[in-house]
DNA sequence: ACGAATAGTAATCAACTGACAATTTTCGCT
DNA sequence: AGCGAAAATTGTCAGTTGATTACTATTCGT
């Protein structure tokens, strides 16, 4: 209960804000958070963690691998989930924890790279008639590509809940438009990466990501 | 000299940190501080005003209008130049500003539709032959199609400067690669956007932009 | 050489912050 | 009813923070 209160409170305060101040939104005295937790870090960490580990949980990437549905159907279920599930209080738990300098938001590219990158990409390889990883490792040209389609819908999150734009326009239909432009040249863009005169820094290929935990 | 340092410092340490820390960092006692400027709060306004004033000035936006250009390389030079002037610091400042919500991301993104995404769909239904902004207005729908080619920038400078990833690829040749990309989907999904079977939340009319400061 | 801005410092204040120890209240269990 | 552990509260402490005042040193036009 203190951890959910506790993520609306620094979500919408930043993680500078006084345990006080929190005790009193809770209804509660301040020196018994440190019954519950050790420290105010710990009790960010906490916060942190439970919070992503809820709402950026990565249970919706499974469908990207799943062959008996359309690329189309799986994308559009992916972030159509995504946006679904997206309040604004993960989101700037995650801005916040990034510019504070956390390991974090580097950790979770890396499982984006592992469990949307790469399916994606053999996926469209498949389609495409292109050799697998096997005998062409992942460039960083198609991480870059992929990048396209997720860096529009988490700036559609960013527009609406951190920059408090007005967004009328209806979240699935969005998202429906964004993958459908991202499928309709994604061929011709992939293959233009695969082209003997693309540029070096795009053809290199991406190191295999670690293990995610 | 006060307002640049300061700047690198509130963008690195958060605006809560103390005007002491800033004072030892500028080799100079706290309470010079207030002889320039009234309060902290002052300070704060006065660097974000600044940075932004400097790096994200829409200068670079007039070549959009240059109709002497192609729109590839319109695009690449102004995308181009965002990227090589961006060191990290106007950005960080942009969304530290946005999570204490500030009004400024607001009033940004009304400039970025008027000068960039106004110009950009004019030329874009031009070319598609559709109709002018007189007998079809500014659509959503429209505004998320240019949207998606400027989170594309947008993120590459977050996972670059925020997230602190390793970005091997050099970033004119993303530039030039996102752009590409872009322009090659535009045509078709804006006349999906004008097709009779379009999503009504994207075919809405969007309000026209106020006077911009 | 004068006088007034300008630039800087030291010392201090009230308020606030994270943390902790001692104390009191609550509540399940017999 | 009554025991005892867990939960919650009170009060306090050392350190920090934004801000102010009084004071000194430097610059610069005249």
């Amino acid at each position: 209960m203190i951890l959910r209160e506790a993520a609306l409170f620094f979500a919408k305060e930043g993680f500078a804000a006084s345990t006080r101040d929190l005790a009193d939104r809770l209804g509660v005295r301040q020196a018994l958070l440190y019954k519950y937790f050790p420290s105010k870090e710990a009790l960010l960490e906490s916060i942190v963690e439970d919070v992503l580990a809820v709402h950026w949980a990565m249970a919706w990437a499974e469908v990207l691998e799943d062959q008996s549905k359309t690329l189309h159907e799986r994308l559009t279920y992916f972030y159509g989930q995504h946006l679904e599930n997206e309040d604004g209080i993960a989101l700037r738990l995650f801005l916040r924890a990034a510019l504070d300098g956390w390991s974090l938001p580097a950790r979770r590219m890396e499982l984006i790279r592992a469990k949307l990158v790469r399916p994606l990409v053999a996926e469209l390889r498949r389609e495409a008639k292109l050799p697998g990883f096997g005998s062409a490792p992942l460039m960083w040209g198609e991480i870059e590509l992929v990048m396209t389609l997720h860096a529009s819908v988490v700036f559609y999150s960013m527009r609406h809940h951190i920059y408090g734009g007005e967004m009328p326009s209806d979240a699935a239909d969005v998202v429906r438009f964004y993958v459908m432009s991202f499928l309709n040249g994604a061929q011709t863009s992939l293959l233009s990466l695969h082209a003997p005169d693309a540029p070096a820094s795009l053809t290199q290929s991406a190191p295999v990501a670690r293990a995610v935990a």
